[in-house]
DNA sequence: AAATTGTCCAACCGCCTAGGG
DNA sequence: TCCCTAGGCGGTTGGACAATT
């Protein structure tokens, strides 16, 4: 059999969070850690689903959350990979420390998509609105070895793949801060492959380079081995 | 001052993938 | 290998607040 159920859906709160229950889940985290969500509502004495204690944490009470507006520097950060990546909003949050998926996610929404139409520009393909010649996302399947270098009307991108060796650095099978903090790579699970997204960022209005570094065998048939990676071209 | 409209963002929802049994 | 769930993600919603009429 699998795992029980993740929460009592009957036996949840709701809604905003109270002073208390942020306290709750802060002191909890403060002496056991991140982790165990199923777990930590019950055992922290709060009646929400672990899934919002998550969020909440993430999203909100994390102690290194860097408040306030965003900067320009920011601002141009976001849309340059908003161009490369589309909504892979947990991957650009990881290029900007102290910023969160859901606070770039609103950001982008209420502000940046704003600011690229008043300038003429189509948010979503990053290419004037009048532009009627629109490029659709380019798909690049990763074989082993291959590197395919892009230019775009801006800045330029790298795309290359090969074989890495196994170093056990993730569980997750998705992208963490930590993992992009520790290593500036995204790791799968499996032990014996793994996928790695390497953005090497350089900044400014001019130029801008990324690194997709992929590994696994064409053979492969499980679901993250069929991955692609995906960028968005605004053109070529 | 009250009503209406617009904006922001925290939180929820539903889906997907990996992992446990 | 299959079934089921946890964790993670992106999309969407709705309440609070601000601005406008």
């Amino acid at each position: 059999m699998g795992r029980s159920p993740c929460c009592e859906k009957a036996h949840t709160n709701k809604g905003a969070w109270t002073k208390e229950e942020d306290q709750r889940l802060v002191d909890y985290i403060r002496n056991h850690g991140e982790g165990c969500w199923r777990s930590l509502p019950k055992s922290a004495g709060l009646l929400r689903c672990g899934k919002s204690c998550r969020l909440r944490w993430i999203n909100y009470l994390r102690p290194d959350l860097k408040r306030g507006n965003f900067t320009d520097e920011e601002d141009q950060i976001i849309i340059k990979l908003h161009s490369l990546l589309g909504n892979k909003w947990s991957l650009i949050a990881g290029r900007l420390p102290g910023r969160t998926d859901n606070e770039i996610k609103n950001y982008w929404n209420t502000h940046i998509k704003r600011k690229l139409l008043s300038h003429g520009i189509d948010p979503q393909t990053h290419r004037p609105i009048n532009d009627s010649k629109t490029v659709p996302f380019q798909t690049v399947v990763p074989s082993q070895n291959d590197a395919v270098e892009y230019s775009f009307s801006n800045l330029a991108v790298k795309l290359k793949t090969e074989n890495s060796s196994d170093n056990g650095a993730s569980t997750s099978g998705t992208t963490t801060d930590e993992d992009l903090r520790q290593n500036g790579e995204c790791y799968n699970s499996d032990n014996s492959r793994k996928i790695e997204l390497n953005l090497d960022l350089t900044l400014g209005f001019g130029s801008g380079s990324v690194r997709v570094v992929g590994a696994g065998s064409s053979a492969d048939s499980k679901p993250w081995r069929d991955q692609l990676m995906t960028a968005r071209l605004s053109q070529l």
